[in-house]
DNA sequence: ATTTTCAAT
C-alpha cells in the first residue's frame, strides 16, 4: 500500500486571506507578498515554479522582531543562491507597496545583484513619509513599480490561492480603485521631491 | 478627491 507521503501540497493563499489582504479598498494592517521566479532563455522567460510562493510580514503583536514582509522575500532570494551568469526575472505583488526603508533595501539588492531583474506590482500605496523617495529610488534601481489591475488580481487567484476550481471574483470598485492608485503612483514615481 | 497604512488608543 502507497504510503501517502506525496510531496507536501505546494503552500497556497486561504481564500479569505487573499482577499482580506489584497482588496484595494481597504487597509489591511498586515502586508503578503506573493512571488515567482523566471528565467532567461535565448529570449524566453521560462518559469521556475519551484520558486514560487508568499510571505507575510512579522508584526509587532508576535513573539521577537517585527519584520516586513521584504525582507522575508530577500531572505529567500537570497537562499536560492542564483546562478549569476544567468538571469532571472522576479515579479512580486504586494499588498502594500514598500516602505522607504525596504525599498532602499530592494534598490541595494539590485544594485548587488545585476543578473536579478525585479518587477513589483502593489495592490495598495503605502504613504507614509518617505515612502514616495523609496519607490523612486527603487525605480531608479532599476525595478519595474506598478499597481495591480484585475489581471494581475485574477493572477495572482490562479497562482497563489487555493481557490479549489472556483473563479476570481472581482470586488466593487477593484477597477477604480486601482484606476486611481495607477494614477497617483505615477504622480509620486514622476515628482523631484518628497 | 479619496490617506494614517508591515497594529495596538
Amino acid at each position: 500500500m502507497e504510503a501517502s507521503t506525496a510531496p507536501r501540497t505546494r503552500c497556497l493563499l486561504d481564500e479569505n486571506t487573499f482577499t482580506e489582504n489584497f482588496m484595494n479598498q481597504i487597509r489591511a494592517r498586515k502586508t503578503y507578498l506573493c512571488y515567482k521566479v523566471e528565467i532567461l532563455d535565448g529570449d524566453t522567460w521560462v518559469p521556475l515554479d519551484e520558486n514560487k510562493g508568499f510571505v507575510h510580514n512579522k508584526g509587532a503583536n508576535q513573539p521577537g522582531q517585527p519584520c516586513h514582509a521584504e525582507l522575508y522575500f530577500l531572505d529567500r532570494i537570497r537562499s536560492w543562491n542564483l546562478d549569476r551568469g544567468l538571469h532571472y526575472r522576479l515579479t512580486c505583488f504586494i499588498s502594500w507597496t514598500p516602505c522607504h526603508t525596504c525599498a532602499q533595501n530592494l534598490a541595494t539588492f539590485l544594485g548587488e545583484n545585476s543578473h536579478v531583474s525585479l518587477r513589483i506590482f502593489a495592490s495598495r500605496i503605502y504613504s507614509l513619509p518617505g515612502c514616495g523617495a523609496g519607490l523612486r529610488t527603487l525605480q531608479a534601481a532599476g525595478a519595474q513599480i506598478a499597481i495591480m489591475t484585475s489581471k494581475e488580481f485574477e493572477h495572482c487567484w490562479e497562482t497563489f490561492v487555493d481557490h479549489q476550481g472556483r473563479p476570481f471574483q472581482p470586488w466593487d470598485d477593484l477597477e477604480v480603485v486601482s484606476q486611481h492608485l495607477c494614477e497617483k503612483l505615477q504622480a509620486i514615481l514622476q515628482t523631484q521631491q518628497n
